[in-house]
DNA sequence: CACCCCACCTGCGTGC
DNA sequence: TGCACGCAGGTGGGGT
């Protein structure tokens, strides 16, 4: 579910609501995430007031007022829901953060690949040390990533879904950026120019900020604080739309598979690179 | 080091 | 109707 805009679109939400409030309460159900604080280490949670809400790639942190840190990650299908007290739960709700106003933060989590961790004051989450550059940091440059892809000949699509590299760039997002930047998926990374990073480094910045205006995207799962559907769905030109017709030039998009995860493209408009894996896809195809 | 594969989970759609 | 299978927005450990 969650890439950088999902989550930054629940962080604004949270932000508007949660500053100023003060947990009364911590509630866990027995079910494991893939990595979350043990039922003491949360219970430090109470009586602390929330101060501000960050993210960092696609971990969300909310801060609290004795320097404390919780670190949430929504995995594929985590859900954050401001709830009022008298409120039905949803299913597979996994934590519940009950404010002395009433209000209620749940962490709701069907597939359980989520991770809700509370660090110390003065503590660097060590989930964050691995992070790449946020896309819009000024140190995100055509020289920068020209330097970090130097020799190397995996294909853009796993370089973008690197998140050592550049952070927050997902599955949906990776593909709807090398559209817009014209470049195929499976175009080796070592073999780009300069030039071509200025594309694609405008062409992520571009598609990540219109999708956070819109909501971001909602395929089964995501919904904001509220629990409301984003609005960027209609506007994926490739993602998820193989068969159908590029919206740019008819022709059909293609799927591909690349490192086990689903790639979406137009043939025409990201036409494959001269070189070894388009004569090997020629002779796959006899 | 660079890169790929797979596990981790649950639910849903499809085809037999 | 039931069952097997493939697929899904992420990450990180292990293997080549």
């Amino acid at each position: 579910m969650p890439e950088l805009p999902e989550v930054e679109v629940i962080r604004r939400g949270l932000q508007r609501k949660l500053p100023g409030q003060t947990f009364a309460a911590v509630s866990r159900n027995d079910k494991p995430l893939r990595r979350q604080s043990a039922a003491p280490v949360l219970a430090g949670l109470v009586g602390r007031t929330v101060t501000r809400l960050t993210r960092r790639g696609k971990y969300l942190l909310i801060h609290l007022d004795a320097g404390q840190t919780l670190l949430i990650h929504l995995g594929m299908t985590g859900r954050l829901l401001l709830l009022p007290e008298p409120c039905p739960l949803p299913a597979h709700t996994h934590l519940i953060l009950t404010c002395r106003s009433g209000l209620r933060l749940v962490f709701q989590d069907v597939r359980r690949f989520g991770q809700v961790c509370l660090y110390p004051a003065g503590a660097t989450p060590p989930e964050l040390q691995q992070v790449g550059l946020e896309p819009w940091s000024r140190r995100l440059t055509p020289a920068w990533l020209a330097a970090k892809a130097a020799g190397r000949r995996r294909p853009i699509k796993n370089f973008l879904l690197d998140g050592r590299i550049i952070a927050g760039i997902g599955n949906i997002y990776a593909s709807e950026i090398l559209f817009a930047a014209g470049l195929h998926p499976q175009t080796p990374v070592g073999r780009l120019t300069p030039d071509d990073w200025a594309v694609v480094i405008r062409a992520c910045r571009r598609i990540l900020t219109r999708a956070i205006r819109a909501g971001g995207t909602t395929i089964a799962d995501f919904a904001d604080c509220e629990g409301q559907a984003g609005l960027f769905t209609p506007q994926l030109q490739v993602y998820g739309r193989a068969g159908e017709p590029c919206r740019a030039c008819a022709a059909a998009i293609q799927r591909l598979v690349l490192s086990g995860r689903s790639s979406f493209y137009c043939p025409i408009c990201q036409p494959p690179p001269a070189g070894t894996f388009q004569r090997q896809s020629l002779s796959a195809q006899g």
